[in-house]
RNA sequence: GUCCCUGUAGCUCAGAUGGAUAGAGCACAGGAUUCCUAAUCCUGGUGUCGGCAGUUCGAAUCUGCCCAGGGACACCA
């Protein structure tokens, strides 16, 4: 990692010597503009009030050091206190041979120690289709659990299905008036009941597989409980496949009724009544969650007897904890934000240290249709669905739309810019840079020069150091793949996807400059020959594209 | 009323723990293809960084107070 380990470095070398505490705000990075050079560092302007030197003083003894490094060269410093660098060519080479070494390991590292996390994302409830927030954390989910393994943690993917609670059997007692309406039996649906749309694409496909099963000779419902159980199944089945279609998987489905086996929830409330975690009011049980900051008391037993929702929350966290997670992560919509509080007191009184929770909150997604905003309520019928937005604009799209932008920012949807397949959508950008190279790579195969082979367009059979720089796009392109690991580690430290998306962006860009200016394959006279540099370097941007494209799940295509 | 997120170019958004002249894409105008894919590239410019104070050598970034938009505040999930 080249900006992270040159400020190691720098730090280790500040420490003791300069500054017995080096400040955190000490960066090693790329100068906005250009013309500063490659790499620049404020160390000398955030130790000066630690020194109590003025920063020019500072730079010049940390210039220095740096001009001792064998990776840069050409070190000056700048007014109020910047140190300016440029990286050598020699070092850029060797790098590089190294990054082609690495192939698609390059970019990962083991920063993260094998940590085990959990990471819950979705969990709609089971009542009807998801819709395109869901999207947006499937997305979000999915991508950081990559990006968290190629980071050297490991990851369960999870999911939390409410199949327990009153939402649960107010769909199942509406799907059973739609069943038994469907064979022409009177049913009455639920006033407050779900959307008959919504719930209907439940009840057909269960009738599809299953036929009447679960009807009997008066025109009532069998096995009320087995069909719960199945209609509920029957959705759960249509949301896996919907997050299917965005390529979003999970490691593991985790059902809130698996909670309720035999005596568990004796258990908990036992536990909790030993620790004098609740207390009787009203007939209820409640709660102690103010004192653990949460704003109020939660109920966690009705005055009926019947757990809430709040007591799944407890027992769920409580078995996350016991298998061994190092790190329970939950994504939330931000409609759900007001569960921080009560999650982390759960976690307090549980005794799951803060630094083990973590929620990121996702902002919800407008969409905009004919300019126009759109609500997306479940509620009111026919809505646009997430599995409306993947068939219209594929999983590509979808994926690179919502991990494009930070997870705090509310995104507004523009359905019928997505639905355009132009150049108006980023991710073709990349993928273009992509296909241009394989088709390079195909033109050198099927009519390329003599004594060229598949063999030597390999990456392992590569010179790297035929490498040299001719111009500035080739070292342009050279520093960019050399940063692409400091994205990864960042884009991890951040929980922000979206670095990682920019990062692709301006390789790509990197890549289209340089490929409208010079040429991989040239003509000279009639007769064709391939520069060897450059197509060194083309192979590792097709790598790191490679690379990245995976984390992202987003496909890498070879020609479009 | 309380809490969370947001407010940056005409539009969509970057700006990762404060740093050097605030960026990209789209849109708009003009130009580039006898040659590896023009879904590309090159050239054009606009900003009271929502407002007002404060902290700092230095603020889009931190603090406070306002304004605007979105969301959340159940013995529903």
């Amino acid at each position: 990692m080249l900006l992270r380990d040159l400020r190691a470095r720098l730090v280790k070398y500040i420490s003791g010597r300069l500054a017995e505490d080096v400040p955190e705000s000490l960066r090693v990075e790329e100068p906005r503009n250009r013309k500063f050079g490659d790499l620049s560092t404020n160390a000398a302007m955030v130790l000066s009030p630690v020194v109590r030197k003025s920063p020019m003083e500072i730079s010049s003894v940390i210039s220095d050091e740096i001009s001792d490094w064998e990776e840069v060269e050409n070190v000056r410093t700048v007014k109020p206190g910047f140190i300016n660098f440029d990286l050598r060519e020699k070092f850029l080479i060797d790098a590089l041979a190294e990054t082609g070494r690495q192939k698609e390991d390059y970019g990962t590292n083991d920063s993260g120690n094998g940590i085990r996390i959990n990471l819950e994302y979705v969990s709609s409830n089971p009542t009807g289709d998801l819709h395109i927030g869901h999207g947006r954390w499937g997305a979000l989910g999915d991508v950081l659990s990559n990006i968290y393994m190629a980071n050297g943690y490991t990851v369960c993917r999870e999911y939390y299905v409410n199949d327990y609670g009153s939402q649960a059997a107010k769909f199942a007692e509406c799907a059973a008036a739609l069943y038994l309406g469907h064979f022409g039996y009177e049913s009455v649906y639920p006033e407050d009941g779900y959307p008959p749309e919504a719930v209907s694409i439940a009840v057909d496909r269960l009738i599809e597989t299953s036929g009447n099963i679960f009807l009997d000779k008066e025109g009532r419902l069998s096995e009320p409980e087995s069909f719960k159980k199945k209609i509920i199944n029957t959705m759960v089945e249509r949301i896996a496949e919907t997050l299917e279609k965005m390529d979003v998987r999970f490691d593991n489905w985790f059902y809130e009724s698996s909670l309720y086996r035999k005596g568990n929830f004796q258990r908990i409330l036992r536990f909790l009544r030993e620790k004098d975690l609740v207390y009787n009011n009203d007939d209820a049980v409640w709660f102690r969650s103010t004192g653990f900051g949460d704003e109020k008391d939660r109920v966690v037993v009705r005055s009926g007897g019947e757990p809430t929702y709040f007591a799944s929350d407890i027992m769920y966290l409580e078995d996350k904890a016991g298998r061994g997670f190092d790190r329970i992560i939950y994504i939330l919509g931000a409609d759900h934000h007001g569960y921080v509080d009560r999650l982390t007191a759960i976690g307090k009184a549980l005794g799951i240290g803060e630094e083990k929770l973590m929620v990121i909150i996702g902002q919800l997604v407008n969409i905009i249709k004919d300019g126009m905003a759109v609500r997306m309520s479940r509620r009111k019928g026919k809505v646009y669905t997430l599995r409306d937005l993947i068939d219209d604009v594929g999983k590509d799209a979808v994926r690179y739309f919502f991990t494009g932008v930070s997870c705090d920012t509310p995104m507004d949807f523009d359905i019928g810019l997505a639905r355009r397949r132009s150049n108006q959508n980023p991710v073709y950008y990349i993928q273009y840079a992509h296909a241009r190279i394989e088709s390079i790579f195909k033109k050198i195969e099927q009519e390329g020069p003599g004594g060229l082979s598949r063999d030597d367009i390999n990456i392992d059979n590569i010179d790297f150091s035929d490498i040299e720089f001719k111009n500035r796009s080739e070292k342009g392109i050279a520093k960019a793949l050399l940063l692409y690991p400091d994205a990864v580690f960042n884009s991890c430290e951040n929980n922000a996807p979206h670095i990682l998306s920019q990062y692709l962006l301006r390789l790509a860009a990197e890549f289209h400059q340089f490929y409208n200016k010079h040429r991989i394959i040239e003509v000279k006279g009639g007769t064709m020959s391939v520069n060897r540099s450059r197509l060194a370097l083309v192979l590792l941007v097709r790598q790191v594209l490679k690379n990245a494209l995976k984390i992202l799940n987003i496909s890498a295509p070879e020609k479009m």
